[in-house]
DNA sequence: CTGAAAGCGCTTACAG
DNA sequence: CTGAAAGCGCTTACAG
């Protein structure tokens, strides 16, 4: 790339300066005068210098770049948070290497493998993932968590975790309440983690809030954990309850994509949605507008959550103090055709 | 990360050898004694040594990175495409840029630069981009187009080139005689470029061959050029056309996402699918297999497409002799409800 | 505000 | 097959 490389001694030259300053204007951290700055930057341009980020980085251990591991880049909604990241990343000079693990424990180490060599500034999360605590803890980059948190209940925050997420218990409650006073009572649910420690629990806490409120009992038969927030594993699902004969008037998927695989198979089946079955998602996807029916469902601001983590995490490295770190932004509540409207 | 670093002397000192010896067997290229060998790994295994990728990268001009520029990672096609590059390089101990550029100039401009900084190993360009090849011709990296290829008409395919693709002619050719022998005579067209000596006058001359060999003339109409292929633009185009008055019977999207939007927008204007209009779509997205009614579509081998692109590009950096640089894998063809099956 | 110099952790001819 | 040494292109105290 570029035939001869030109390096800060070539510029140092060209300005007359010497090497140490031109690395000064580079980084503009120090103070360097007017006059002398404009005459590295000239040269610089004259030049067509471009820093090499081996050597930058091998004095200054700052890669300027960070890595993304997410659980399933094809999920649109984390794809649109990823939008959020790079794009101010971007911004900012960095790099952003990104991960796809598919929850997969043996990428998740690989991909750490790789980002600790690579010397990433920070690290962010989408998803939910098994065990990256652990792994995560004695690294001492930065870590920013998108729509899930880091489980470290009972202790004080460490200084390098930051989580950007909504208020899923409230976001559950939202979405349960609204079918309840729609009439209905039995809804299945269809979650990933529920025993975690973290948005999982939340949201079925939601999901109990609500129907304890209606006087509802929750019904066992109805429940399906650890799921795979996947379009086919929403259809299968549907499958497996309407053989088992289960009687049920809605359902709550903590995705949009498992909603969206509900309906197809509730389609299948003969179900009318929503005249027969209320269906409602989680996130906010594009694809849940223009389904048919349109999907009700709780909407995530993801490319706000995306652009907010990266925020967080340049002041985090900037060493600025961050007082607030565990960010809930706000979601909103989107009633469409499959609940009726 | 890490508390002190260990590096290749501390390496060498625990292993009783020279520190060149370690870097030998770090990049396993020339021979090192089994004995010597095994001992330095030992050693590296007790310290828990991590290369650094900045020294390494200083002296080798080897950064053991790519980078990935897409024109809008939120499409699915492109995430899937995205995984398999992703999990090949990832084998290979590579990280991966990713750059989403929303097709805007500016954006790839800095993502190049960026790449460049960073001294990426090779670029992948996924889907259409407005005069990249102009940018990427003097960057003296590989470039590896998926979907798309870079225009080179006319001259020799420089060998730092090549694209991984389906036969994009054909494939418009199927979906279009399909078409035509279920009776369709007014088929709307959704595409993005189709004057870019690439994959969009391909698929356009496809469209045009089997018009051709049907007898049926092009209506101007019912052409829908520059599109951006998103739900959003194939929803505003079906609403043009109703509102325009113009007479079809069915519609051939270049893009999944854009025949999701169009069908959407049907539903809303009350026109039945298949019944009164047929829908085929382009790329095979998940999501067209559950959309209801499910979507006929020209499946391309995404996940294959960028695992071969990663293993072309792999070949090329090592300098292997690459002699088919133009790969055309293939497509399949499948039949769902929204044509009727 | 700025120059000279040391050194970051590797790789790679050069000898042997 | 292996060791010693130079040097990749920067950054950063250290002086001035």
């Amino acid at each position: 790339m570029g035939e001869k490389t030109v390096t800060i001694k070539d510029v140092a030259k060209e300005a007359g300066v010497g090497a140490g300053t031109v690395s000064r204007v580079l980084n503009d951290a120090v103070h360097v005068s007017p006059k002398t700055r404009k005459a590295v930057e000239l040269a610089m341009q004259r030049l067509g210098y471009k820093p090499n980020a081996f050597a930058r980085g091998l004095k200054s251990n700052n890669s300027y770049s960070m890595g993304v591991i997410v659980a399933d880049i094809t999920n649109p909604c984390f794809s649109k948070i990823i939008r959020g990241i790079e794009g101010t990343l971007q911004k900012s000079g960095f790099g952003m290497f990104l991960f796809d693990t598919e929850m997969d424990e043996e990428k998740v180490t690989q991909s750490i493998n790789i980002m600790e060599e690579k010397k990433v500034s920070g690290i962010f999360i989408l998803g939910e993932h098994f065990d990256t605590k652990k792994m995560l803890t004695d690294l001492y980059v930065p870590v920013v968590t998108v729509t899930s948190q880091i489980p470290i209940c009972g202790y004080e925050l460490p200084s390098n975790f930051a989580s950007i997420t909504i208020n899923n218990e409230r976001a559950a409650y939202s979405a349960m309440d609204f079918l309840c006073k729609k009439g209905k009572r039995k809804t299945v649910l269809l979650m990933s983690l529920a025993d975690d420690e973290n948005v999982g629990k939340a949201r079925y806490q939601g999901y109990q809030n609500a129907l304890k409120e209606h006087g509802i009992e929750i019904d066992q038969e109805l429940l399906f954990f650890n799921q795979r927030l996947s379009m086919e594993s929403g259809y299968e699902c549907i499958y497996k309850i309407h053989e088992k004969g289960v009687d049920f008037d809605s359902i709550f998927a903590v995705s949009d994509l498992t909603a969206l695989g509900a309906m197809r198979a509730l389609s299948e089946l003969g179900y009318a949605v929503p005249e027969d079955i209320a269906v409602v998602g989680f996130d906010g996807i594009e694809q849940g507008a223009y389904s048919i029916p349109s999907l009700t469902t709780i909407d995530q601001p993801r490319f706000l959550m995306g652009e907010t983590a990266a925020k967080i995490m340049l002041d985090m490295i900037h060493k600025k103090k961050v007082l607030n770190r565990e960010i809930i932004l706000d979601f909103e509540f989107v009633e469409r055709e499959s609940t009726g409207k």
